[in-house]
DNA sequence: CCAAAAGTGTTCATGCTACACCCATGA
DNA sequence: TCATGGGTGTAGCATGAACACTTTTGG
């Protein structure tokens, strides 16, 4: 090491929305550790000598959770000298939205971890709720930009289902003709022949979303 | 301190494009430590014990370039294991548009940094080529929606001034027209009765920025 | 008086919004 | 057969793009 400097401990926390097919979701658990101790708080952990940024978001999410191989964005960073009340702490954090339907009993019983809806978060320890609200910002500006779900709905999802979805996320109802043309116009996704029959007896198409669509560049003038 | 860990160095880079009416550049300086004296890097320094993130990075501003109180945006972590040579750092980067033409002499005397034509790079140490390029999207997805240049123009500027900006960033024209129009728009410029005449004879009427615009909140439908 | 830059309006095409009816099927 | 959710088209409106001439004034 030829550098001289403090060091500083390195925290990588995740925000982690669900959506169970009706309501946005997160992914909570109880801390373990004082200060704080039993209160909520996002998943986090402790970047480790040696380890990539990103692996160790994959990590926590991995050992919290049991989820995996789950795409996570960069959020911010958060670096406040007193932004953790147990010690200086550099938050790192990240973010994602996956399924919540899926794997609801393997969370609550093999690890500490809940879902909460959006709408009725407890109260957070330190400046996670901060936190959550950007991580919230972020996944809008997002979703107005291409359809978002890489990671949250089964690989394939019908119409209705990611409506439901960007209704949860933007807090309104949009028409449905208009969301259906709106998608499709993105040229992200394409048409199953298949049907999902479980929510209607007509059922609705399944679409898949294209690995990597050419999104149109966004442009000034 | 209550927690146990790996502890880490963190460097805090600053991407800082200028704009001297004409062109978009870039600040670099000459790196003075080992690995890699001598190469052109961006403008960075380690966090210090007890430092804010944001107080650091508007240190290492100053103290390379003598400005003070320009506001820089987060831009990312960089935090790959192997990603500088010298040893494990975690970069946080942060990024900011000043008028460039303005501190010219200033700097590349009593500093040893100079301004780049951004298609005239030269080789960046490790992974500051990809910063710069992620910060110029940035930028580029933020001019977009909002009039950018608070800190990057004087305190009033004229409308050819703002769209030579533009179109240095976006490196493509505007009809003047509708550049107009659409700036004045926002409802984020007030014009002044004053007019520059440095350029014109007719001279072009100054405006400023409204300190706290109230830009239209984006919405999905 | 003329060269050089600044200012300004209209038309057209495109995209977004609002809106209502028929279809398919399981129960 | 009917209740439930899924699918589809159009007309009006707003926004963005293209485009040219007049104004001002220092030299």
């Amino acid at each position: 090491m030829s550098y001289s400097g403090h060091k500083f401990l390195i925290a990588v926390d995740c925000v982690i929305f669900g959506f169970d097919g009706a309501q946005l979701q997160l992914l909570l658990v109880k801390r373990d550790v004082e200060p704080e101790k039993g209160a909520w708080s996002l998943m986090g952990g402790f970047l480790k000598e040696g380890e990539d940024l990103d692996t160790a978001a994959a990590r926590v999410l991995q050992s919290s959770t049991g989820l995996d191989n789950i795409y996570m964005d960069q959020l911010r960073v958060y670096g406040k000298n007193n932004r953790d009340s147990g010690g200086r702490v550099i938050s790192s954090t990240f973010f994602a939205l996956i399924n919540s339907k899926k794997k609801k009993q393997q969370l609550s019983d093999q690890f500490e971890a809940s879902w909460f809806a959006i709408s009725e978060l407890p109260k957070l320890i330190f400046d996670h709720t901060k936190m959550v609200s950007d991580a919230r910002e972020r996944l809008k500006e997002q979703a107005a930009i291409k359809p978002i779900g890489f990671n949250l709905l089964p690989k394939k999802f019908t119409l209705p289902q990611l409506q439901r979805l960007y209704e949860a996320l933007f807090n309104n109802t949009f028409d449905k003709r208009n969301f259906s043309k709106r998608m499709l116009a993105t040229g992200a996704l394409y048409k199953q022949e298949e049907k999902d029959k479980s929510a209607s007896k007509k059922g609705a198409y399944y679409y898949k979303f294209i690995p990597n669509p050419v999104i149109g560049d966004f442009k000034f003038l």
